[in-house]
DNA sequence: CATACGCTATGACCTAAGGTAAGAGTCAAG
DNA sequence: CTTGACTCTTACCTTAGGTCATAGCGTATG
């Protein structure tokens, strides 16, 4: 049999040709699945045009997920019924295939059940607020703090439901309570007290009640965020800009008092 | 930890109520991810209701194609994120099903060109003729001639295509040469040169090229086949029945004068 | 009590398709 | 002559167990 062409490539070349690693040369040469044309005085491997076109049909077939000892059968046996070995092989892939459906369905389904059972849901996150509202506040806090409210969903949403929502009610009440005592001067020791509660329920939301960095600069910049945007401190519609400011100088004073 | 039940199962049994073998619990005690809760002073393995359900939780996951380590850390370690982990590997999934998708395509499609082109369709095989003209031959063939039928498919579905592309251009050509010739007597010499081949193409497409008999009366019998079905003259639609006669008269001239 | 049968234990080797590393030899360029 | 890039072989490692081989344990029966 007369060679197709004189171009010789070693067994790196032919790797990088043909996108497989040289272990798996040197494994087909072992294994007899491809064998190299000739080998140098000093034994390295030398494959020829004929051992390039083999490989490109070993590597079709191993795409299929054939075995290579099938795939060598196939190449090797002139009596080999690819087209049977084919068609058998099809109805097996089939078979993985639907097997992987249902996977992927229990696999929805765990998840799903996991999510409704501990976790919150997205609008669970932001229950108490209108959902035009929440959408608003979150876009704009995104917008200023992208890593930060990424990090409080994320902490948020790992938390257990009772836990979620124990945090909520008292912060709830914790806010209702600060509304009830604007007629006080923001820096005053009784305010003060409730900020330092506040602070530490949002350093929660934000899931960074652990993080070493007191974080001064952004919980004063939350105060500003209560003033720019009335609608945080609206209850029933109706906007309070006086708590708002209120509560902008009650935590700049915390953060300049106890946060540096 | 107190126990659930005072159930003990051995290692048989265990293996038999949850459908493992005996070889698995044994090799989940070893890498430690499911150990039995008592060692007999024999050694032998008890197994309690806590270890029961810990092995279902562990086929669960297991029927997910999550690796047995994995399935350790989800169980043991109180941090794991189980919803991060089976998120993720929803994606393994997903991209897995995709792959086979492309995979059965690609199987698909090289079925369909094994049909066609290397195993000769049946719609190849009788190329050159339409094909219910083929379909209709070939069961009247069947009919008269099983064996030689027979043959002649497996000898040319065997064939290589180009070897059988060449076979069929030129009986085609000489197809063609004959229609041309209808004038002409059916017994003069330049039409028997013609016939001449015909019959060593029809040899050839029956597969008995070599056999020892020469197939007189087959022969003859093809002829008589030419006029009783119209569509073997068939072109475009139009049949030619002078053709089939002029064949027919050919043909069995021949048959008398060189194969018997 | 001995024995036979069934269960169990450990250890070792095997699978597919290479990955990774070690130690040694080879080739071409500077 | 040495360096760096390449190559060789050998050998161990991976997953999730399967398949022996050899030996010990438990119990029912003769």
């Amino acid at each position: 049999m007369k060679q197709l062409s004189g171009a010789r490539y070693a067994v790196r070349q032919l790797a990088k040709l043909s996108g497989v690693s040289v272990r798996t040369l040197h494994y087909y040469d072992q294994i007899g699945l491809l064998k190299p044309g000739i080998r140098t005085a000093a034994g390295y491997r030398q494959y020829g045009e004929q051992e390039m076109l083999r490989l490109q049909q070993i590597l079709f077939y191993r795409e299929l997920d054939i075995p290579l000892k099938e795939i060598g059968d196939i190449l090797d046996d002139p009596d080999f019924d690819l087209l049977k070995a084919l068609e058998s092989h099809k109805i097996a892939l089939g078979r993985r295939q639907e097997r992987l459906q249902t996977l992927l369905k229990t696999i929805d389904k765990t998840i799903l059940t996991l999510k409704n059972n501990t976790m919150l849901s997205h609008e669970e996150l932001y229950e108490g607020m209108p959902k035009e509202q929440a959408e608003a506040w979150r876009e704009e806090a995104i917008d200023e703090w992208p890593k930060e409210v990424r990090r409080s969903e994320d902490h948020l949403r790992k938390m257990k439901k009772p836990d979620f929502n124990k945090l909520k009610g008292d912060f709830k009440a914790l806010w209702s309570q600060l509304g009830s005592m604007t007629d006080q001067e923001p820096t005053s020791p009784e305010v003060q007290e409730l900020i330092a509660l506040h602070y530490d329920f949002t350093r929660q939301f934000w899931g960074t009640a652990s993080l070493e960095d007191k974080q001064a600069k952004a919980y004063a910049g939350l105060g500003e965020l209560y003033v720019q945007d009335e609608r945080f401190t609206e209850v029933d519609g109706k906007a309070h800009p006086a708590f708002g400011r209120f509560m902008r100088d009650a935590m700049k004073h915390f953060a300049e008092a106890k946060l540096s």
